[in-house]
DNA sequence: CTTGACCTTCCCATGATGGGAAGGTCCACA
DNA sequence: TGTGGACCTTCCCATCATGGGAAGGTCAAG
């Protein structure tokens, strides 16, 4: 099997095969004589195993992580779950910085009248002006003053 | 005020204050004679802007247009109001993605031990392998054959 | 034998940030 | 006056995972 079909049948692109075995996710393949990797049904699997806990938001690394102990006979579970609930947290706290964002975010949207008039409460947060009368339009030309 | 004192004032790092202005998103700043940078209280003003947008997950990109409409008089509130909608809608796909991960894999660390023992449902589905018998100990070896 | 679909390596770009080197400048203090 | 340290400058490199594309080799079908 040549690296296009090995992508076809894993769904990971030929580029980042290539770049696997780059940096040593994967090792690198046997050649044929003209030099082409050559793939088997055994690559194809730790290929789409990669692909898997990338979609599950695994870096590379810890793909690394889980790939070795995946092909690890003697492995505990707890190394995994380990893993994975490290993982776990990382994408709550990651979740509930969006979140944040989203709220203020929301709340701003819906104090602003989004019409033809240019008073903007989302752009008074953004300049930290609270008093809400904030105008920017003097910055530019000042700036110019600088330049 | 000088590039670090501006940094100070802001909060936007001196390396970044001279990224933003190579790439356009700052004018330059007007020089010393011994070429250092020189910010007044206006260019804070856009910094503090620009650290805010950021904080609130703005790309560089939304924020160069967020600033040009905050220094922008005749702006239309409506079009800033559509640059935050925008980016409301994606940070909350964002956040169904990071949560359908979340979901799977708390399911799936529920569902393993977690002690001495080498299953693992966790490492079960990230091998595609519903029968749960999963054991790849063997591609390790197999893998070698084919470098 | 040509054509097109493969494959190879190599370099570059993304987005936003940090690290660090090499060298110039300025100020305060001895 | 010298010196040290704290600034400033530009330039290059690294991150993380991925894609784009060029230049050139290979192979199979027509």
């Amino acid at each position: 099997m040549n690296i296009g079909q090995a992508s076809e049948a894993s769904g990971v692109s030929a580029k980042m095969i290539r770049y696997y075995e780059e940096i040593g996710l994967i090792r690198p393949m046997g050649r044929t004589g003209n030099n082409y990797r050559v793939y088997g049904e055994d690559e194809v699997h730790i290929l789409r195993f990669i692909r898997r806990a990338r979609s599950l938001g695994f870096s590379l690394e810890e793909t690394e992580t889980l790939l070795k102990l995946w092909q690890d006979r003697s492995r505990e579970s707890a190394a995994v779950k380990e893993v994975a609930t490290a993982h776990i947290v990382d994408l709550e706290r990651r979740i509930a910085e969006m979140q944040g964002m989203v709220k203020t975010l929301k709340h701003l949207a819906d104090c602003c009248g989004g019409d033809h008039r240019p008073n903007c409460p989302i752009l008074d947060d953004l300049a930290g002006d609270s008093s809400a009368k904030g105008d920017a339009s003097h910055l530019g030309k000042k700036m110019k003053q600088h330049a």
